[in-house]
DNA sequence: TCAGATCATTGAAGTAACTCAATTATTTAA
DNA sequence: TTAAATAATTGAGTTACTTCAATGATCTGA
């Protein structure tokens, strides 16, 4: 996002994310996906099936958004919604074994760009830039950082 | 954007990035000001005035997309276009008086933010981040990365 | 002088993202 | 049994960003 040469450590960092961003959302275009479902795979992989209402908060975005992530995961066979019988209005979302292959990709699409980013660095400063990093005061509402 | 919680450290760099970026607009827009005015007006700060030419390839930008922050900046007052004598197709971009408290204000801005952020890092470790951030590979053609 | 290139500008078009209200189906509570 | 609340969905509307082609003014080289 156009900082050029700045001392303002805020504007690095703004650039530096979205560069990464578009570096991976170029990684993972090549295989028809988008970060957000990435992001998405990646999370149900993790948890085998979510609730759909989970997936809302893990994802933070809104729940006419999410469906339209589904739907296209749903039509290419990498996730399968269902009904949850405790309670119909409510969807269960599980990964199928293609998009367990398809996460694999994602992760390895990244772990790609990252290797590329992050080639300057040894392995104990990659480590020291993530500690900085969850450092770093993201949640926008409360200023306890990890609250909430 | 949505990675939730994931070790790719390219994910998380890319979120914090966008928050961070969120932050600068919001605190920006209190003052009508978007982040590339904010980052042309710094730049313009440094080098007082700055053939429209120059400009373009520091902020990496359309000349098309140029012309409209130029010409709500100059509206606004903050800068001045004046065409080269030299040659006259192009323009000379000066910073005006009112520019300069614009920018000081921006710098403020833009600061209040990062005390925020990094409010949980002492000066040594914001230090090291900075450093580490600017070892990140970023330019997409250029350092040896992709070479050529 | 003329042809082609360059600079700034304009305008159109496309894209991607987000928000918000409304709808349907279902559950819960009174 | 009915009213209110909830989950997922649909669709409309908005915003911001981006690209691209066309234009007028100006310069450069033959």
């Amino acid at each position: 996002m156009a900082t050029a040469d700045t001392d303002r450590l805020g504007l690095l960092l703004a650039r530096h994310g979205a560069i990464t961003n578009i570096r991976i959302r170029d990684a993972l275009g090549a295989n028809g996906l988008t970060p957000r479902k990435g992001v998405a795979l990646m999370n149900l992989a993790r948890t085998g099936r979510m609730s759909q209402q989970a997936l809302l908060e893990t994802l933070e975005v809104d729940p006419s958004v999410l469906v339209v992530i589904l739907n296209d995961l749903e039509r290419d066979g990498l996730v399968e919604r269902r009904r949850d019988p405790a309670d119909r209005r409510r969807h269960i979302v599980e990964i199928t074994p293609a998009g367990r292959k398809a996460q694999a990709v994602v992760e390895d699409a990244i772990a790609t760009v990252e290797r590329e980013l992050f080639a300057d660095l040894d392995d104990e400063q990659v480590a020291q830039l993530r500690l900085l990093l969850s450092r770093v005061r993201t949640s926008i509402n409360d200023p306890a950082c990890t609250e909430a």
